[in-house]
Parts: structure tokens; sequence; C-alpha cells
DNA sequence: AGATTTCTGAAACAATACGATACAAACAAG
DNA sequence: CTTGTTTGTATCGTATTGTTTCAGAAATCT
């Protein structure tokens, strides 16, 4: 654990990291708010869980220090609730003796916990490790290609097609895999072999072009973002736009 | 309840791991001694640190716990020294107010300390944080972690699946593995080969997933987490964070 | 233009892959 | 040894994909 850099990483990224501390002791959030504003962070404060919601929609939060005992929710379900690899990592504070066995017994995800009281300078340090620790992992994962077109979102992570209204489209696996090749090279003229995958008929193309047609376009016989090449194969013919 | 948790890591290799306590107060020092030993740690103690080098000498030891306050030679020196050589990872140790502020300014190489007084407990879990993430053998390394990824929280080390409320997810030994492999490498297509263990069909991975879907999944039919891609395998769409 | 050839779209059918139930074997606990 | 749990196998129904086929569209030829 050695932050000879703190202040560095909390103002590196050209835009400072912006520190989300969840807290109702009044005392305790001005001294956060003051103490890591001064080494370089971004404070947003929040009294209870439905501020922290508020703030999260906002802001774009790099790290959440959240304090267990909370007016309305509890800090452990909050901690539930956070734990999908969107949302921020998290520091938890905890009073000692109280619920400290509770989580150190349990892992609630909490990315490391700190026990009241506590030196603000201790909290730094576990915040810049932690910042350390996530930042690789959240851009990486963070990587995700998706396409849209004409209203539709095609999500190559998550292998889904959302139509223009917002529902789902279910498509096969195959026609999925398809789209995904017209998409990546919209304007491309795709022969039918590049376009079949295994050891298929050309044929067998066509009839999974007509399939996803039937799915995709607004008139299947008149289509607008598939088109035909005579002689040639087929090509994606709708503006797209990588997310 | 006591700590499954630390226990299985401590012992979990076969030898158990050997932690050595650096610290003049004979009380703490036998307090830790019984405690740790009595979480599956093989335990060393010494005095000073001069006694300290004596224990290296002759022990393969894991995890160093240093006080920084030794009658001879000062922990702050004693973590300088030990931090060029290839020794072992170090939780310090240090009294409130005192020379806190110092350690935690000058980083100099501990990979974890915890303020006096402080709860048994925590140490345990600090000293199983560090021992994870400084595991140099890449077995568990790579095996020792946490993942979250949409409200479910994966636990290697425990071997055990929070669900989104906090309920444990109970899986088999089997599916457990089977989604730790998947969660390992969220994105990757999977071949049945890859996901099958022994000598079985590869239908049996089909089951396999069918009923870790029934536990995970919200609705098994119209799966979000794992996909099957046709005549490929299966893939892991969940975003995942590594804690 | 009309006839002919070539190509494509899609319906009908066949083959295949997958999901899940039921059952059997392997394994562990008592 | 008995009991219960976990894991693998067999099987069936369904969904997906490939093949065949034919009708119609588009290009080419006379």
């Amino acid at each position: 654990m050695n932050s000879p850099t703190l202040n560095e990483i909390a103002s590196s990224a050209a835009d400072r990291r912006w520190i989300l501390v969840v807290e109702d002791d009044e005392d305790i959030r001005s001294l956060l708010s003051k103490y890591l504003g001064d080494n370089g962070f971004e404070v947003a404060l929040a009294r209870d869980g439905k501020q922290m919601d508020d703030v999260l929609a906002r802001v774009p939060v790099d790290l959440i220090v959240l304090d267990i005992n909370l007016p309305d929710e509890d800090g452990f379900s909050i901690c539930m609730r956070l734990r999908n690899a969107a949302s921020p990592p998290l520091i938890m504070l905890t009073a000692r003796g109280e619920d400290t066995d509770r989580i150190l017994g349990i892992e609630l995800g909490a990315d490391d916990y700190l026990v009241k009281p506590f030196i603000p300078r201790e909290l730094l340090a576990r915040i810049g490790a932690v910042l350390r620790r996530t930042a690789p992992d959240i851009e990486s994962s963070q990587k995700t290609s998706a396409y849209s077109f004409s209203g539709f979102l095609l999500d190559s992570s998550t292998r889904r097609l959302l139509g223009p209204t917002g529902v789902r489209v279910i498509l096969t696996s195959a026609e999925f895999d398809l789209l995904l090749t017209l998409c990546r090279d919209p304007g491309k003229v795709f022969s039918r072999d590049e376009l079949k995958v295994a050891s298929t008929t050309e044929r067998s193309v066509d009839i999974l072009i007509s399939r996803l047609r039937q799915k995709i376009e607004d008139d299947p016989r008149d289509p607008t973002l598939i088109q035909t090449i005579r002689s040639m194969g087929y090509t994606f013919t709708a503006k797209v736009r990588v997310q």
C-alpha cells in the first residue's frame, strides 16, 4: 500500500476524482468534505440512501464512502444494492463493536472498511488504495461495444437488440451474429462467403437474411436496412454509431 | 459465528501459513498468538528486531505483523529494511495519535496497517486480504478473490455466493466452479470443452448450466447473465468487478 | 418487346442443438 | 450399511438452423 502520490491519483486524470460521502452526522460530513477537498478530490455529500441515489444520478462518482448507520435505509442493504460492476467502489464506515463483526465476517461487497473513530489521513490512504486497485478494472469493463442504427441498439456485450420503441427484439444466435457482422462494417458489400459461419451452403445465408429482415425491417419486402447487391451479396445501409 | 472464511484461507494450502508477530507487549503477543493459532495459522513470535531476524532465518514466514514501538530498533527502520528484500508482506500496528500520521504520510512499504486498539477479528480480516493480494503463486492469487456482478457477490475464498438481497445462494461445488470460471473471463465464449472438468459428456455441461441458471437467473427461460452461443458454448454477459 | 437465363425470397421440410425432466450412479455423512 | 446429496446419463420436446424447392424478380439475349 504505497501511496506517496495520493494527490497525484486524485488529480492525475485531468479532472479530479469524485468522492461521494454518505453520512448522517453533520460534523463528520463537513470534516470529510473539507479534508478530502483539501487533498485533491471533488466531494459530494449525501445524508441518506435517497440522497445518495440522487447524487449518483447526477455526478460521475468514482468512490463512495458509506456510513453503516443511516436514518432511512440500512448501510448494509445499500451495499447490496450497489453490488454490481457498474457502480463505483465502496468504503464502509462502521462504529466499533457494533456491526463490525458482521462486516468482517460476511464480506458484503465493500472494497474496504474503516472503524470509527478514524483518522482522516487513514481514510485518505484507503481511498487511494481502493482507487488504485479498481481503476484499471473499471476501464476495461467499461469497454462495451454497442451499435445504434435507426432507432435500434445492438449491444454485443449482452447480445441483445433493442427496438425503436425500447422493446427487446428477440434474435437467435445466428441472427445476432449476422447483424453484428453487418453493423461492424456498414456500407461494405459482404459476399455470402463472408457472412456464412461454418460449412453451410451459401443459400443458407439468404434465408438467414430473410429471417433477420422479418424482425428488423419495417417492410421486409422492401428492405431499407439490409440491401441486396445482386450477384454480390448484401450490405448494411443504415448509419451506425458506435457507443 | 467464527470465521470460516479465514480459516479456509489459512489452511487451504495444505500446509498452514506462518504469521510472525513482532510485538514487545507481552499481553498483546500472547493474545495474538492464541487468536491467530485458533484461526488456522502457525504463529511465530518476536520481541524485537533482533529476534525477528532470527525467526526469519529459520521459519518460512508468510506475513509479518509489526508493532511500530519496539525496544531496540524502530519499527520504521525495520520496515525500510524489509522493503527491499524479497521479504514477506507486512502489516503495521500503530498506536492512535502517536506516529500514525507519520506512517500514513510516509508510506514505507507496509501492505496494510492497523491502529491500536483493534479487534482481533479485524487483524484476521486484514491478514486474509493481504495474503490474498500478495499471494505469489498464480494459483492462489487467481483463486482467492471476490467478484461482484448485478447484485451478486461471489467469494472464492469462502466459496459462497450472496444474492442481491444478501441471502446466501447455495451452490453445489460444480456449480460454484462453473460460475467462477465464467466470472473470471466475462464476455469470453467458453466451449463446452473448456467448461467441463473431467471426462464427462459435453451435454453434462448443459445441465450444469441449466441448474446454475435456475439459481441465479431472474427468469431461467430468458437468461441475462449466462448466454448460450449456439454451436459454440456459453458466455457470461454480466459486468464483473474483481474485489 | 418477349423469351430465356440467372438470381433471390421465402415456404415447407429435415437435421441439429439445446433445455429440462426423470432416473441412475457416485459420493459423502452419519 | 443406510440415507441424502450431488453429479452424470438417457430421453423427449422445443427452438434454431440448414436444405430443398419453387415462384417471382432482374438481367441478358434474340
